[in-house]
DNA sequence: GATTAGCACTCTCGATGCGAGAGTGCTAAA
DNA sequence: TTTAGCACTCTCGCATCGAGAGTGCTAATC
């Protein structure tokens, strides 16, 4: 692989990746005002083709770059990816805006990734991999009514309401509540039914109470799955016929997309950013489509995934700017998020 | 109009909503064993087009309905619409399968409509129209640890947790509690915000955070608005190219569908079926469109829409006694909450 | 007066053919 | 090693054409 023939490998995919049509070696010579003949680009690009590179859809059409191809490209020709400034500020600007819940930060990064890229985007709220228990307690209302408070690991709270058949003092719910403490620091929603189900009385049916709103939490959380900015990939050329354009939703809406997420984000580490591009041969629904994904959050604590999903032929380095960028202002809110609402709300207040 | 216009009109509407094509004279003889021959059928045909509920393509295709002539089908025309047996135990089935959050109820209810009907289908989670205080608790957990218990009316409760700058007695908590109850008890957030912005010290900031949470609940349940099973509408043949099949993804991805939905809705009443036939003039993007909509929930008190977006040639019958179906079932369970979740937990629980 | 048979006419749709254009591969010369 | 030239290939858009389906009208029939 001689260093002119990267040159040229990288400069077909860029015109590929920009106009979208095979690219010919009179036009390209043309286009870049080369001191080469279009011969010698025949040459060099069969040979390119000879390596896996490129290949032509039919014999008296322009080179386009194969799966293999964009893998060299961003691997090895990817130069600066860092997001344009003035993207940076727009986003950063649109962060600022409002104070917002954390699901909300969410959904917003997911529509600023989608509107600046131009593509669609996904993301999941950040979550600990299963929430663990960190304690209870029980205070007495009323007689018979009573607030429980349960604190997870990494700071979420929970609070019920809970009513029982007769009144019972504060005394007895705080023995209560410490023998639960005692019992389920550290075990997840499961492990505690598993343990306490079997118990008789209040602190069995605490017990599974506290077990299914545990369950139910990570299950919800589990499910929530944002995605935006389909259209944009039902836009661009390549999938402008109906069939194809079906599909492309079918993908994109239904659950495969998230099991490629996911199986994506396996390996990947908080603030890094993995891209995969065109399903890499294990699911066929993506075999045009490329994914830049990235995890934020808190490494070992919660993190949530986002991304950019386009065609294959994506802007690279472009994307991987923006995912970067946006999973790094994510990756701050969950930090700040994690300093300022361990058990306390961050609202100062000063007695009149 | 003669009573066999009106039955030849409702059977070539079946027929084109069935088969999607153009219904002509000779094979709609055939197809339904007429005792009349072809050239009855088209002077009759002739006479529904003079009257505006059908036409044709061009000269020498079969006739489909207009927007008017299916209207006329949706309010005189149609028989029997209550879901078929089978289908509304497969639904119930489903809605028994499992204890959720409210919210899930509603997701589920959407995955449901979408699939049964083979359409698209969306959902509003019920809600007040604007929620409004009941009251609130303060309640000393440490010294400078608070857990402020804020009631709205309609039931949904809210826990905040507050650090003060300086201790105070639960004494001191209950005053101010009260006084803030007897000011606010009605008021929506804007109102509470309004009105004790002004105030000093711990009130000002305590009203300001209940204006804020009760407004920030009130806009998060706003913006959730489910949507699923877009992939049906694009397969039917009607969208099969694919300049419209992403026009149609862009309808019904973007704001459009909101619009229409709630305008639609407008007049409805809980429990009822509104059908909105190709935007009505109103909406350009929904020209080939229709919507079969609900609202469920308790009159009055919360409600929420839950609805079906199909083409124009859609399956009314089998759309309306789904969507009332799915809606009576919503209705019962948002009662059921309303009554077991007024301030409690509905768990019973018996001292060991 | 309503219904029907017959017939000429219209329009779509798919198949076929053709020419322009773009691009390649190969060979021979620089 | 690079370049110019040339024959060859393949796509794409356009026009043509015939089959098929359906209509509207007229005249005959019940």
């Amino acid at each position: 692989m001689t260093l002119r023939r990267q040159a040229i490998l990288g400069l077909v995919i860029r015109s590929y990746i920009e106009k979208g049509q095979p690219v010919g070696s009179k036009a390209f010579v043309e286009g870049y005002g080369l001191e080469l003949s279009a011969a010698t680009i025949r040459n060099e690009m069969a040979a390119l083709e000879e390596m896996g590179y490129l290949t032509h859809p039919h014999t008296s059409a322009g080179r386009i770059p194969t799966e293999q191809g964009y893998r060299y490209f961003v691997e090895h020709l990817l130069g600066d990816t860092e997001l344009p400034l003035p993207e940076q500020l727009k986003i950063r600007h649109q962060f600022h805006q409002a104070r917002l819940e954390l699901d909300q930060w969410v959904r917003l990064a997911v529509a600023v990734l989608a509107h600046t890229t131009r593509k669609a985007a996904v993301a999941t709220p950040p979550r600990a991999r299963e929430s663990k228990f960190k304690h209870l307690e029980l205070i007495s209302l009323h007689d018979t009514l009573v607030l429980l408070v349960l604190v997870l690991q990494g700071g979420t709270v929970k609070q019920e309401m809970l009513t029982l058949d007769q009144p019972m003092d504060q005394e007895s719910l705080s023995r209560l509540s410490n023998q639960l403490n005692a019992e389920c620091v550290g075990l997840t929603g499961s492990q505690i039914g598993a343990r306490l189900a079997a118990r008789s009385g209040l602190l069995g049916q605490l017990g599974e109470l506290v077990s299914q709103t545990m369950i139910n939490m990570d299950a919800r959380e589990a499910n929530a799955f944002y995605r935006e900015g389909l259209v944009h990939i039902l836009s661009e050329p390549e999938f402008a016929e109906g069939e194809q354009v079906r599909q492309m939703v079918q993908t994109l809406e239904g659950p495969t997309l998230v099991d490629v997420v996911m199986a994506a984000a396996e390996p990947l580490d908080v603030g890094s950013v993995q891209v995969l591009i065109g399903g890499e041969g294990r699911w066929r629904e993506f075999a045009e489509l490329s994914l830049v994904l990235s995890r934020y959050g808190v490494e070992g604590r919660a993190s949530g995934l986002l991304g950019v999903v386009g065609p294959i032929r994506m802007p690279y380095d472009y994307a991987i700017g923006a995912v970067r960028y946006v999973s790094q202002l994510m990756s701050d809110l969950v930090n700040e998020w994690y300093v300022g609402h361990q058990l306390e709300n961050r609202v100062r207040m000063s007695r009149s």
